[in-house]
DNA sequence: ACCTGAACACCGTTCAAGT
DNA sequence: ACCTGAACACCGTTCAAGT
């Protein structure tokens, strides 16, 4: 038997193919709007769909959530591959990131079922995440080959941290714009190249005194 | 009129605190083993008491959670004071900033509410929060004033800091010992002292290699 | 194969009546 | 002043019946 539950799959059938992309955009603008909690009933019915139809084509609400990434996640992977051979490791390394705490951040809560998934192996986005949390380790290993980053670093340890400041981008609103102030922090934490000074050189003042 | 929301009190009339004690006692017990998202009926029930007497001493489940906690918040809060002088102001801040986690995670969902709390003005924990985060920023500019830690940072994000250590605790179960690896981390991107050390001058490895 | 929607389950919150 | 619990509201999920 096999464990790890079926992905949403697109229905061969014209009519169920239909369904399946008409509740797929409208749950992506659902969960954009309100957030990855958003009224299963509600998106149905603005689908115009039964209920029992969207619970046909997705068992559970984070089979939806996932299938309402699965392209984004897709890009950020093949990204995180095509730089693994850049030159500077560290800027690749970093640029995956920033890249990563986006993708977290699609939509509010997405970052904790993101989390749940890659702890519970039985989850519809287990292997998703499994591949985004490699291809951070790949990175993070090329960054700490070069000597460009510490040793002491592991790939659990840099999905906590892509995941806490994404989880921190929807909870704070003064973090909400595009940069992540506690991403850039740990970068600071993280290379071994000269301290105070982040990728770009330079140091942001706090929001406070913008 | 007063827009920020009375507290739980202490009833006057003997059945009514003793209502009141019960159904602290057993929320606090409900909350550390089911997070802060516990039934409140059962709350209620394993009190002995109807649901609305629950609701008659504590208006809203959040304003039971701050009951639950206030006293550990004081405690923080008092401690964080105390040490204020301490001649080593880095020492002092990393101290309560680990303390500060720990009473962000004294039940699971727990930093959710409370980073909530402090964006939101009509909140029953944003007296406490707003105490908590004045507490911090206190310790963080003396260690600024002694040259420690770098100035680009303010209190704002000294919170995010402290509750994004806290959620990953609750979130990663690899970090749910003692020691919040995260925070950590933070400290070596925080300080000015020599990089790629922390508080105990030296790293630890990473958990996949203990 | 796929769709439908009534039915079930569960839970938070309120409020009129009681002591 | 405080307590009671039925009633209301809301929502997620299932499943027997239909096309």
């Amino acid at each position: 038997v096999d464990s790890t539950p079926r992905l949403a799959r697109r229905p061969t059938r014209a009519d169920g193919r239909r369904n399946y992309d008409t509740i797929l955009r409208v749950a992506r603008q659902a969960f954009e709007t309100k957030g990855s909690a958003a009224s299963m009933e509600e998106i149905a019915q603005d689908a115009g769909v039964a209920i029992g139809t969207l619970y046909g084509h997705f068992s559970t609400r984070e089979s939806l959530i996932e299938a309402t990434t699965r392209e984004s996640l897709t890009t950020l992977i093949a990204h995180g591959e095509l730089i693994a051979d850049d030159p500077d490791p560290l800027a690749a390394l970093i640029d995956w990131l920033r890249k990563a705490v986006d993708f977290c951040s699609t939509f509010r809560g997405m970052v904790v079922t993101l989390t749940q998934g890659i702890h519970d192996e039985t989850s519809h986005w287990h292997t998703g995440c499994s591949a985004m949390e490699r291809c951070g380790a790949n990175l993070l290993s090329l960054a700490q080959a070069s000597g460009q980053v510490r040793r002491d670093l592991g790939s659990r340890e840099l999905f906590d941290v892509v995941s806490a400041a994404a989880w921190v981008r929807e909870n704070s609103p003064d973090d909400s714009d595009g940069s992540s102030r506690l991403l850039e922090l740990f970068v600071d934490g993280i290379s071994t190249t000269s301290q105070a000074q982040n990728a770009d050189g330079f140091h942001d003042p706090p929001v406070s005194e913008r």
